[in-house]
RNA sequence: UCCCGGAUAGCUCAGCCGGUAGAGCAGGUGGCUGUUAACCACCGGGUCGCAGGUUCGAGUCCUGCUCCGGGAGCCA
């Protein structure tokens, strides 16, 4: 039963605020039949003899809501109702007689809101590629794959805050703005005044030469060995020419520091937060999900369920070079103890060998950073990598080197200078303990969470070499 | 930065051995008994990335450039 469309033209931009409390996402748990009213964005449209069918999407969920218009109605705003304009309906929703929708909505009352070009509008109806859309970052969250990309990033998000809060962690603001290079991990972006310019050496403002950070890493320790356990999650820098699927110059990274935790904690930690995202990610977006399933042909509700209830891999670097060796693999880089693993060794642990992610742990130390704990062997340090299938590593941490002495002597031995590391140095001095952390890049876990495959895809609005423009 | 691949309609793509450009979607018009990326018919739509070269003739072959993508390195 179709009623008549009542249409305002003099009143298009209108809205009452009631209506705007109630999202699709709300409107969909409704119990049919009842009144209610939806704002939102036309996604696509059906036009017969007997019924227009709008799908409507306001971004709250990936679910669109169907409504039904009477034709002869729709022919009165048919010029300013198309793909992606904005649209408010008020009518009944009832149980739908068609079985792809549970529930879709007979409009009593159907108002265009606010400008839209349809003729230009780039966003089809069909596929588009991710390549294609980058090149419009402000309109492609409109899209279904980015924006169910987006709102998972927004559960990751708020699942790793719950997860630290609910453990006691403190959230701790560490500088975007640093002297501190945290020994060359990575290429430095340098932050000057506008009116220093390039030509002069160093900013005047600070006294010194400054960057954005690469890492909260050693500010954290500091507030770890006062507050105990805290987390940073931040925006971070890395001006490195990296032109690949999974580098950003500004990418999201969450660095807890643990005082009085060992390496083993500090895994254990690690696997319980991916677990714990996972889980919540499974009970938030299970229709982001499906639709990411069905656009990159991969059943991400099998693959997050199995990663929740497995016990995540682990090895040593030692032992998992004896695998590399005893593959019979032929690798372009020979593995040998000693030397870094290639991107094809990670991938042939974690996508061949373990078919899952895998913990790589106790690297040789003269491969690895200087404030990670010496081993007793005196060879390695107490470190790991968690590395993914498809993606690598996404999380990298260590036990820190918490003896005065033996920091001090690294430092040296790297030749680096221990008065830039002065007050780093001095955190060994004044109740130094035991205190591990790791770093977990949250675009590299997103791209497991969603079965994309370019980090530029999880990000808004993605930084990378030759690419700033929104 | 290095290696490989690509650039054809608004979008996704086809275009064979060099002979003067094509489909689907999007847009317009009309049709269709409730559709599901609806369907059917018709219409409009192109500096074949840019600049040279070879050739009677270049989207197609060659050179350079620009941009994009994938892989590698570095890393999260």
């Amino acid at each position: 039963m179709i009623v008549t469309v009542k249409i305002d033209l003099d009143r298009l931009y209108y809205f009452d605020r009631t209506y705007m409390k109630e999202t699709i996402k709300e409107i969909l748990t409704r119990q049919p039949p009842c009144a209610v009213a939806v704002v939102g964005w036309v996604k696509t449209t059906r036009i017969t003899p007997k019924a227009v069918f709008l799908e409507l999407n306001d971004g709250s969920t990936a679910k669109n809501l169907q409504v039904v218009v009477n034709p002869k109605d729709f022919e009165l705003v048919q010029d300013k109702i198309n793909l992606g304009s904005g649209v408010q309906v008020e009518g009944e929703l009832v149980v739908s007689p068609a079985p792809k929708q549970p529930v879709e909505i007979m409009a009593r009352n159907l108002v265009p809101i606010g400008e839209h070009d349809f003729e230009n509008y780039p966003i089809q109806k069909k596929h588009m590629s991710l390549e294609f859309l980058r090149e419009i970052a402000h309109l492609r969250p409109r899209t279904n794959t980015l924006s169910s990309a987006f709102r998972i990033r927004s559960t990751a998000s708020y699942a790793i805050h719950k997860f630290f809060q609910e453990r006691n962690f403190f959230y701790v603001h560490t500088p975007i703005i640093t002297p501190s290079d945290c020994e060359g991990a990575g290429a430095l972006f340098k932050v000057i005044t506008v009116d220093t310019e390039e030509s002069c050496s160093q900013s005047f403002f600070f006294g010194r030469p400054v960057f954005l950070t690469v890492s909260g890493q050693l500010e954290g320790e500091a507030l770890a060995l006062a507050l105990g356990r805290i987390y940073t999650f931040g925006p971070t820098f890395r001006a490195e020419n990296s032109n690949t699927t999974r580098h950003l110059a500004e990418f999201w990274m969450i660095e807890p520091e643990m005082a009085f935790f060992d390496l083993d904690e500090t895994i254990q930690l690690a696997e319980e937060l991916l677990k714990h995202i996972a889980q919540t990610v499974l009970e938030t977006n299970i229709h982001d999900l499906e639709w990411l399933s069905k656009f990159n042909e991969i059943d991400l509700t099998r693959q997050l369920k199995g990663f929740v209830t497995s016990t995540m891999n682990k090895i040593s670097y030692e032992d998992a070079i004896k695998v590399l060796l005893e593959s019979g693999r032929e690798f372009d880089f020979k593995p040998f103890y000693g030397g870094d693993l290639q991107t094809e060794h990670e991938r042939f642990l974690s996508e061949e060998y373990f078919k899952g992610p895998v913990v790589v742990f106790n690297y040789p130390k003269n491969i690895k950073a200087f404030y990670m704990y010496n081993n007793d062997d005196n060879q390695t340090v107490a470190c790991f990598d968690v590395l993914i299938p498809k993606v690598g590593e996404v999380i990298g941490g260590s036990q820190r080197e918490h003896r005065y002495a033996k920091l001090y002597q690294r430092i040296l031995e790297l030749g680096l200078d221990p008065e830039t590391y002065k007050w780093y140095l001095e955190l060994r001095l004044f109740g130094s303990v035991p205190h591990s952390g790791f770093g977990l890049g949250l675009e590299r876990f997103l791209l497991f969470l969603t079965g994309l495959k370019n980090v530029r895809d999880v990000i808004p609005f993605p930084r990378y070499p030759g690419h700033a423009e929104i």
